[in-house]
DNA sequence: TGTACATCAGTGAACGCGCGTTCACTGATGTAC
DNA sequence: TGTACATCAGTGAACGCGCGTTCACTGATGTAC
C-alpha cells in the first residue's frame, strides 16, 4: 500500500494525472486481495480524499471498467512480447497460452475481474470485446501451424475457441483448486493445446 | 423474494429448521443476482430479524460455506440423474458434461460461487474437495469409453482433468462472454470432449 | 517589477444509510406437581 | 383438571462503523495590467 500522506498535489495543469493514479491505486488494492473495493479505500490508497475522485470518475464502476481496460491491454502486450523471437509456430502458440496462464497465476484477482460476468449495460459496452484480441492471437497461431504443415485444423476459429476455453478453465481451476496438483505444470497444458489445435508433431519437453 | 412478514415461527422443538431456511433464503438471493450478500439481507429474505441468524451460524462465511456444500450436492445429484438410463458410454460422458454446463448456464452465480478462489482457511477446509466428485464421474466416464473400445485414453485421470478444465472454461466463458456465439450450442462442446477424452467414434448429431 | 485576481487541485466537515453485533426482552408452549 | 414455571424461538432497540455523496472552502500558482 502507498505510504499515507506522502503525496504532493499535481502541478497546475497536470490535474489529469490523478486519473491514472486512481487506476493504479485500484490495481494495487486488487492485487492486495482487498475484500471489498470502495471509493474511500481507493482514495486512501491513492493518497487523496474521497471527493477528489469525482473530478475524474462519476462512480466506482467506471473506475473498475478503466481497470479492466488497462489490465487487458497489459495482458495482450505481455502475450505479444512473449511471441517475439519464437519462430516455430507451435512454440509460439504454446508461449501464447503459457503467458496467458501465467498472468492468471500471478494476478488471480485481476484475471477474475477480466472475466467476471458482466453486471450492467455500461460494463457490457466498456468491456464487451475483452477477449477478442486474445482469441485472435490464438486463431492466428493455429492458422500459422496449419500453414506450416504442423496442424490439421480445418477451422482455426473454432479450434481457437476450444483452446481458449480450455486454457481459461485451466487457469481458473489452478487458482481455485490448487490441490489438484496434476492441473499444474506444463505437460497437461501442452497436451491440451496440441489436441485442440490439432497439432501433428508430438509435444517437445522444452524449447 | 419471500413475501415479508408471512412467516410463522417454527414449532417448539423444530428450531433447527430455521438453519436450512436461512440457507435456502441465501440461495434465492444468489439466484436473484443480489450485488452484495449481507446478514441483514439474508434475514429479511428468510422473514426473520438479523440476530436470529446467530443461533444457527456464527457469521456469513459459514452460511456461504453451507450454501456451497448444498449447491455442490445438487450439481452432483443432477449429474447422476442425467447419467441414469444412458447406456452408451460416450453418450453418458456427453450427458455428464452437458448437465455440468447447463447448471452453469441456469445458475451462473451459484456456479461462480462454487469455483471462486478460496479466501480463507475455513473455506479451504469446508470446500476443499468440491470438484473431486465431479472429476471422478469424468474419470469413470472416460474409463468406461476406453473399456468399451470407444476411447484410446491411456490415462483417464489426466484426460478427465483436461475435459474438466475445458468444460469449466466453456461454462464460464459462455456466462461472461455471451456474444461469442460459437461458444454456445453443443457442437463445440462435443468436439472438445471427443478430442480430450480420445474418443474414436465421430460425434453423433443427437442421441 | 509589483500586485490583484482567476484558476486549479484538491480538502474537510457533514449528511443519511445499511451494516454486524450486543443485549435485554417477549410471548407461545410444553411439563411438573 | 388446574396452575406455576421452565424452555424455546425468536424480536426490537441500540451501538459504532465505513460507506457514498454534497457542499463550501483553501491555498498554491499562473497571468493581466
Amino acid at each position: 500500500m502507498a505510504s499515507v500522506r506522502t503525496r504532493k498535489r499535481n502541478a497546475r495543469g497536470q490535474g489529469d494525472r490523478l486519473r491514472s493514479e486512481i487506476v493504479e491505486a485500484t490495481i494495487r488494492l486488487i492485487d492486495a486481495r482487498i475484500e471489498r473495493l470502495s471509493l474511500r479505500a481507493i482514495a486512501r490508497e491513492a493518497g487523496i480524499t474521497g471527493p477528489s475522485i469525482y473530478d475524474h470518475f462519476p462512480d466506482i464502476e467506471s473506475i473498475r471498467n478503466e481497470v479492466i481496460r488497462s489490465c487487458y491491454e497489459d495482458l495482450i502486450a505481455r502475450i505479444h512480447q512473449a511471441q517475439q523471437g519464437v519462430a516455430d509456430p507451435v512454440g509460439r502458440l504454446e508461449a501464447t497460452c503459457m503467458t496467458y496462464t501465467s498472468y492468471g497465476a500471478d494476478f488471480p484477482d485481476r484475471y477474475a475481474l477480466l472475466f467476471r460476468v458482466e453486471r450492467d449495460q455500461d460494463e457490457k459496452l466498456a468491456v464487451g470485446e475483452t477477449g477478442a484480441a486474445a482469441l485472435q492471437t490464438l486463431v492466428d497461431g493455429i492458422a500459422s501451424c496449419r500453414d506450416a504443415g504442423l496442424s490439421t485444423s480445418t477451422d482455426p476459429y473454432d479450434d481457437a475457441l476450444a483452446v481458449w476455453s480450455a486454457i481459461h478453465g485451466l487457469t481458473t481451476l489452478r487458482s481455485s483448486r490448487p490441490h489438484f496438483t496434476r492441473l499444474h505444470g506444463d505437460e497437461l497444458l501442452r497436451s491440451v493445446i496440441h489436441r485442440l489445435a490439432c497439432i501433428t508433431s508430438p509435444p517437445q519437453p522444452d524449447a
